[in-house]
DNA sequence: AATCATGACAACCGCAAGTTT
DNA sequence: CAAACTTGCGGTTGTCATGAT
């Protein structure tokens, strides 16, 4: 497609900006007075300019070019054109098919770190990759195709065991510079560990789409596009409620409830507490269903860009990503049968199960997923419980859980905050793996046996291997065996030994344990009522035995 | 032929971290 | 030490081209 306006305005502009009286004056950066700094798209005169100014100068101090070049840009612009079109080196065209495979390894290993990306990728920039992704994950949602084609995973997974042997935990950062040579991600390598043993088949599960409780926590309600996703059999009017109200408190809860995360690495920590900490719109009914297998949250939720995520205790943020509904769309969900579903979400519902539908998640550009996904469902149960409570009590709003809980989050995410590893990928690559590398077979079921639409079945597979206890003699093995759907089994093989009941019943309270447990059993009434809400347990499990094992 | 959907691309925006003043 | 500034990153939006209906 062309941009053809550079060359079209070729000149035009260029004569504009030269005529222009602003010209001389354009001393001023680009919050200068007066000066009308131009906006859209750059002409070959401008590119021109910036391209001498840079020869002569070199890059950086970009607002200087604008007041030394007389380029009616900002800074900001400059540099992006700079680094995006000017740039030495810049390859141009499509991606090879090699560069795509990379891009999608790199994706199931960082998320959304478009830069990081970029820098394993000569001459692309991370525009470029991130326009590439988005519509890849785009193109295959719609054609019912995993986001990770299972080659990749199989690739991530041998490299990943290179680096698993060589790599703790807490390699991430020392992985992060090559992390296609020797990839030291702990998360990933467990994830990619489990999909060697699972043969890396069916990277969606073929359900629901997903809630993307990530894009749901991180901004407010089903701001995803590809995360908004809601079963039909879904209640919706009780996924929204409270929001605002036990958003913070749950929250907080969360944070407490994992003490301590030493031995999670930088980025995971991150994450996590990122998650735990924000104040997402905990669905106070446990029965929503959640995929969590399926969670698609974005990458771009946990990976990230705080900025429009960052943990604002309390309130759902406003701010709604293109395909998002409005809040109040949400909350009329709660009386209207049908929700305002994206077109997206409608395909899904639609579509065949088995396919693609589970696509959302996984193909969401926005993936956070995982640790989203769990943090919020854990919120839900926490909800859940608080709702119960309150519903036994109806004397207060807040129940004594809820403070108890919220105070618990807090204090973890306070703690997390200080293992931040932005280098690490665990939060996405988690995510992603296990969004989009979901088998469906639980470890149980055999891969030839396509789980049920209506049942997340790796949750329950892994729910069992959880129970199993995880030591170090076993750890490896079991981890093979471990559906790699589930992260909290990853995570549980390198942290976890005592039993997730056990965990989850110190963290959230008996009650919530034993529904926990009874969602991990996977009754099939469960999960079809629930959809996923079961994996959501699951995942969250190895959490729980965190908070517990790890005072 | 008109319309719509999709893909590809470019650019902008807001935020956050780092640096400078 | 704080404010201002710079830079970088990621998400989002807008535009155009193309193909399908």
């Amino acid at each position: 497609m062309s941009r053809t306006t550079n060359e079209s305005e070729d000149g035009m502009l260029y004569k504009d900006q030269i005529d222009s009286p602003l010209m001389d004056e354009s001393n001023g950066g680009s919050g200068n007075g007066g000066i009308v700094l131009k906006k859209g798209p750059w002409t070959s005169a401008e590119d021109t300019i910036l391209v001498e100014y840079v020869n002569r100068h070199g890059e950086g101090n970009w607002n200087a070019v604008q007041k030394h070049s007389g380029l009616f840009r900002c800074g900001k612009s400059c540099r992006l054109r700079w680094a995006n079109h000017l740039r030495p080196n810049l390859k141009k065209g499509a991606f090879t098919p090699d560069e795509e495979r990379l891009i999608v390894e790199l994706h199931a290993k960082m998320g959304n770190k478009w830069a990081r990306m970029a820098a394993h990728l000569p001459g692309r920039t991370d525009n470029e990759i991130k326009n590439y992704w988005n519509t890849r994950i785009k193109r295959r949602q719609r054609a019912g195709l995993p986001l990770y084609p299972p080659e990749v995973c199989l690739q991530a997974l041998q490299e990943s065991q290179q680096g698993q042997s060589s790599g703790g935990i807490n390699g991430a950062d020392g992985a992060h510079n090559d992390s296609m040579q020797a990839n030291s991600f702990e998360i990933p390598d467990v994830v990619f560990d489990s999909l060697k043993g699972n043969n890396c088949v069916l990277p969606y599960v073929p359900e629901l789409p997903d809630i993307s409780p990530g894009g749901m926590l991180m901004k407010g309600l089903g701001s995803s596009p590809y995360c908004g996703f809601m079963s039909p059999t879904m209640h919706r009017q009780k996924r929204l409620r409270e929001s605002t109200a036990l958003f913070s408190t749950s929250g907080g809860s969360f944070k407490n409830g994992f003490p301590q995360f030493d031995q999670f690495q930088n980025d995971t920590c991150d994450k996590i507490a990122r998650t735990v900490g924000f104040p997402f719109p905990h669905d106070p009914d446990p029965t929503i269903p959640l995929s969590f297998g399926v969670i698609q949250g974005s990458h771009s939720l946990s990976n990230g860009n705080s900025s429009a995520s960052k943990p604002t205790t309390g309130a759902v943020k406003p701010e709604l990503p293109s395909l998002q509904y409005p809040e109040t769309d949400l909350g009329s969900w709660s009386t209207s049968p049908p929700p305002p579903l994206l077109e997206s979400v409608d395909a899904f519902i639609q579509s065949p199960p088995l396919v693609g539908t589970f696509e959302s998640d996984c193909t969401s550009p926005r993936n956070s997923g995982l640790l989203d996904a769990l943090l919020h469902e854990a919120k839900t149960l926490s909800s859940a419980n608080n709702h119960s409570s309150e519903k036994s009590s109806n004397s207060s709003s807040v129940t004594p859980g809820d403070v108890a809980e919220s105070s618990n989050l807090n204090i973890c995410e306070t703690e997390w905050e200080e293992y931040r590893d932005p280098i690490s990928p665990l939060g996405h690559s988690a995510t992603s793996l296990f969004n989009e590398c979901t088998p469906i077979s639980a470890s149980g079921s055999s891969l030839d046996e396509p789980p049920p639409a209506e049942t997340f079945t790796g949750c329950n597979v892994e729910s069992e291997l959880v129970d199993q206890a995880w030591t170090p003699d076993t750890e490896r093995e079991t981890a093979l065996q471990l559906d790699y759907t589930r992260p909290d089994a990853i995570l549980a093989s390198e942290w976890f030994g005592n039993s997730m009941h056990e965990s989850i019943a110190s963290l959230l309270g008996d009650d919530l344990a034993a529904e926990c447990k009874h969602l991990a059993s996977g009754s099939p009434t469960s999960n079809q009522g629930l959809g996923f809400s079961s994996c959501p347990w699951n995942t969250m499990l190895p959490f729980c035995e965190m908070s517990a094992q790890h005072p």
